[in-house]
DNA sequence: CTAGTTGCAAAGAGTTTGCATGGCG
DNA sequence: CGCCATGCAAACTCTTTGCAACTAG
């Protein structure tokens, strides 16, 4: 699939990376990309969200109120080994590497016979900073 | 908002309580009820169902690999109390009164600073039945 | 009778696709 | 040089909106 590096993916993978606190959407990569001067077509936007997204590198989603997707970088494989913690009001996405929530697993699982996503699972709420 | 009484709506509502287990696409519902001769305009389906969503009846998501937005009946404001798990597999949606998972908001809060919403935490993994 | 609701069709918004050009290896 | 990637614009899909006709209260 992805075989050729290019100038634009690089660029793409950078910017997702340098803000991997935040999400956005594919348009507002495409004009954040505009403004620095490193203009992307539309199309290659979305087409190279869709590897990195399929690469494990970017998880894609649908906030709550919004009408497109949201990207944003979770990094390499590690981020099967933790869970996530989104706050829906400045977007920071926590990675939390917790024993309880490993229970909570464990929990669901023999108490519930519901085996939990956790590559998938992402635990919506308001974090620190915004909840006071 | 919702003043009046009208055979469309409580079709509508009727169709998504008598199929709570399942999620439809808006475009579903549209079908499912043409079928039955009960056919609703298509504004009409998205106009009915965005009250339903607002007044808590109706969860609204976007299911991982979807392009379009899915809706499901979960019943009154009575859900608040519990948490959701959801199979993506078969769609089945269960509602779960559970002690541990009241406490892992708890520790959550107490541990990591962040507040998770219940509401619309929505816990994705396989159900008993298509683990197998 | 009045105000909310419906249905149609047109408009919007976001995303995908086709195809010629350009760039990586 | 061959093959993949890019960029543009057109095509698509899903959702929203405008408006006249209709209907609940």
């Amino acid at each position: 699939m992805s075989q050729y590096n290019t100038k634009q993916g690089e660029t793409l993978l950078r910017f997702l990376q340098e803000n991997s606190s935040r999400h956005f959407t594919a348009a507002e990569i495409e004009t954040q990309l505009a403004l620095t001067g490193e203009k992307l077509g539309k199309a290659t936007v979305y087409r190279r969200l869709d590897r990195l997204v399929e690469g494990g590198k970017v998880r894609r989603f649908v906030a709550d109120d919004a009408k497109s997707c949201c990207y944003q970088y979770i990094g390499d494989g590690h981020c099967r080994e933790h869970f996530h913690l989104k706050c829906y009001k400045c977007g920071e996405l926590l990675h939390v590497e917790c024993d309880y929530l490993d229970k909570m697993q464990a929990h669901i699982l023999e108490h519930h016979g519901f085996t939990v996503d956790r590559e998938k699972i992402t635990i919506c709420g308001v974090c620190e900073k915004c909840s006071v």
